[in-house]
DNA sequence: CTCATTGCTTTCCATGACGGAAAGAGTGCA
DNA sequence: TGCACTCTTTCCGTCATGGAAAGCAATGAG
């Protein structure tokens, strides 16, 4: 009985997607600059990977001033967690789970 | 205690190559019509595929006239396996195995 | 108020991966 | 010699990706 119903996503497979989905399905949220330094791609280069899994309603970002400064913070939406999940179970399949 | 020392590979992380390589590490050799089919791709694609697993060092491609017909047979080599281990076994790092 | 800093975001640009289509090439058979 | 089968290679247009740098909004210093 599989839980999630295999299903390649292309939006996910990316490595440095693969990277932030993974440490995101770990937990509720997590901020920007946790996610940048622990995938190691720089400012730019994870706006631009947050901003395709925010358009394919997999992320949600939310903009904050905590102690007077900017945080960003990250979080799987609902949907997200079931893309990645679904992906992972794709995965486990091609690779002989 | 893990097996293989994971270890991302970008040469088989690619959709294409990563099915080629599942279908491999389950069978002792595959012909390249079968995985064609299996993976869905034409044979230009899959050639090309096959071309950069093989340039790795991933992919042990024989021909041989078999039933009067010329036949291709994939293999993956043992470096090929051991970088397929290692690869799943990132990715299971990565994705929360 | 002005300026500098922090924390992302967007633009610009060069590179490379990828797939489809079609031409090529090697082998066997009639 | 001609044809069919089975990949291989080339040609070509498109899209993804990362680095660098400019942009921008918010905050704090002077």
């Amino acid at each position: 009985m599989t839980a999630v119903a295999p299903r390649f996503d292309a939006v996910i497979h990316p490595p440095p997607r693969l990277q932030v989905c993974g440490l995101l399905a770990a937990v509720d949220t997590m901020d920007f600059a946790a996610v940048r330094d622990t995938v190691g791609v720089s400012d730019s280069v994870l706006s631009k990977h947050v901003k395709q899994l925010e358009e394919a309603g997999y992320v949600r970002v939310r903009k904050a001033t905590r102690a007077s400064r900017l945080r960003t913070s990250l979080a799987l939406t609902e949907q997200g967690r079931a893309a990645f999940a679904a992906h992972v179970a794709e995965l486990r399949r091609i690779t002989g789970g």
